[in-house]
DNA sequence: CATGAATGAGTGTTCATTCAT
DNA sequence: GATGAATGAACACTCATTCAT
């Protein structure tokens, strides 16, 4: 844009970094919000707080969000992208073997949704589902029930296709996504405030996590994923 | 009751049983505390609905405890029993392979705290801890640190006699506690307000996840807990 | 109450006391506020003003009434008293003239109503009837219709008995309830706050408004209600 | 329009337009505010609806009326209009009995005041004067001494000249008033939302209140103003 | 001039906590 | 001890007013 330092009226300009700022506005509270809502849960997280953080004031949070009720809905809402369509086809056309594509599955799911603000949600849904029935709804089916879906057909393939066991689907698919959900319940509580002696090491606890719900704590074969 | 003829005025039976009921409401209190806490946080609980649902008055509950934060702290240590070293004795004394040893602290623990109220216990510390840094740091020191223990030196044992092979000891406990904190969580989250679809066997889930901990996926051998 | 002084325990005094605020306070809350929503609307009306005037604290107030709107309905209910049974009763009995009869039914309202505090639920009524659909029904239902009824039978005894000319009764109703309403209206507005200049004797207006509604500005007969 | 073919772009026009726009903002906002402030009073006006239904943003109507304040006393002064000296004039000429002027006043009053919006201004005033003391006292000078001075004139000239009997002047100006008062609360107050069992016909009931004023309920003649 | 995004003082309402009874 | 009436600090939310664009 070499002609822009040319311009001659700065309105354009300045429109524009209203007109940006108007739109990034609920995206920073939400932001906010998440933070804040993860941190202190949402009946001890003050309104005005989210705003200060957002660099607004209280007021202009109720420009964007009718109540805080309304806010907390929309931090859920948002971050809760039908990524899944994405995931579902990756996995679909995958050729390698099944215990691959589980540890491709855990692994890329730590780095999309794990590892990153996201995680959040879940911890803001265990805690505060029983106050938010209509939101624990709307997550179960727009997270829970394809998550599920996703875990059990890679099960399924494995079965299928006599690399795993005969085993009881449903459980079995607990049985993937615990360590998961413990991973992101524990980094927002217990992990947020905890000594050294309780770190976790996310990339070789998954890595080793794997490793086990494979082959077991009795597998024979080379040690797993021994601490560097 | 023969006795009761003596009795010459109903006074001082109902004075026997305020007498038993002062010294229970202590308890009674804490039980309907954990159970609010528990059910819609620490911040939503109102201390009226407490009392009342501990059939006492508002001022009551002050009388035994000096604030809500006291009630919660109080709450937390009275549900986080010495219960360790009891079962450490337990498994000191175990004499059968480490896998069935793993399979019975899993399934006792099911017993006694999982499908028990006291398992509500998690749910707050996970959702509650970075609002009651002290009172985590205190649930890290009684609960996590000598759980972690229990279940490292399971683990430990197994590696020694040559049942298990050789893995990252730390991460491999998380591995093992990761589906019971899944449980405790789910049950008091999604679980308390989820449709069928999502219900859980926890008995067949344990067993299963205690099959899968030991063989994992691949494991030959029988189908693992088909379900009936 | 002789023994009263010897009275052992001060508990039942002081009891006493307490529930006889306890009882009481309704009362002055629904005192206060009718002053205050006369004097300065429901809107402009601040729930912590009228507890101050009642004297008490603000929260005191929510303990007794869910809401200001609550409270606003309480205080028109409250001042709305069927007194209107007692009214027609009244003048059921009454043998004198119905010109009499009018001027009596019109004096004691003056005593009943117009004079007393009640007179402000209806400039209450007129300046919010808008804003309380509900409670503008109710008034109707409870005041206006009785009042219209009662004073429609006294109209209609006097062209009965050949006493009134024949008229179109509705509007004539009107037209001896308007310096009714007036008078209410004028008190609690401009006469709050009126010069001397614009000051009224109600007794004097009422006696002279009796007469020029029995014969008129021509009626022949002794000069009407002379100023002293 | 033949001197449009002149205009060669439509911007002169809208131009023009905006132009007579914005030279009628002001009346218009005052049309909607006095609209507003009658139906809800004034603290429950919001300005930012008087600006929508003038057609403005809000921002616009700060640019004319300094406050919400400013604009209240804007509308009440912009309504009230001297129409007095023209009355007066009307009055001073006229050469009919006092009977004919008195009912000449009414109903033109009714046509000029009482039917038209400014009716409001006196429902804004019983409503608000108390909380807009020097508004009050401006009404007062403007509305209310001239008119009573009016009214008093017509009764002084009927008593001057036989018509009517002696009477007390300032009360008597009441009686005269209170019925024009009465029609404007009612049809902004209970009107505005009354069943059809309250309707009233103002030019039947101004007709009547005339008779009534001239003769009484005793009144010999015809019956008066029997209902079409 | 007009706009509407932003502000923050103000108000209704809640609820932990106190204390007279 | 037990009660529950009373308190007032705290917080969600509103809305008159400002001002950058």
């Amino acid at each position: 844009m070499p002609l822009s330092k040319f311009t001659c009226c700065p309105l354009a300009e300045s429109q524009a970094k209203r007109e940006r700022r108007k739109e990034a506005r609920p995206g920073e509270l939400l932001a906010a919000a998440l933070d804040l809502f993860v941190e202190k849960g949402f009946a001890a997280t003050r309104a005005e707080e989210v705003a200060a953080r957002a660099g607004v004031s209280k007021g202009t949070l109720f420009l964007y969000f009718g109540s805080k009720e309304e806010l907390f809905k929309a931090v859920v809402r948002e971050n809760i992208s039908g990524r899944f369509t994405e995931w579902e086809a990756e996995l679909t056309t995958f050729t390698g073997t099944t215990s691959e594509m589980l540890a491709y599955a855990m692994r890329s799911w730590w780095e999309r949704v794990g590892m990153t603000k996201a995680s959040g949600i879940t911890k803001l849904m265990m805690s505060e589902a029983r106050n938010f029935p209509e939101i624990a709804e709307f997550y179960q089916q727009e997270v829970i029930l394809p998550g599920h879906e996703l875990i059990r057909r890679i099960l399924q393939r494995g079965i299928e296709r006599g690399e795993f066991r005969v085993l009881d689907l449903e459980h079995a698919v607990y049985s993937v996504i615990a360590p998961m959900i413990f991973m992101m319940m524990w980094k927002h509580s217990v992990g947020a405030c905890a000594p050294a002696s309780f770190e976790m090491h996310p990339e070789l606890f998954i890595n080793q996590q794997i490793e086990l719900l494979l082959h077991g704590l009795t597998g024979a074969g080379q040690p797993v994923a021994p601490r560097a």
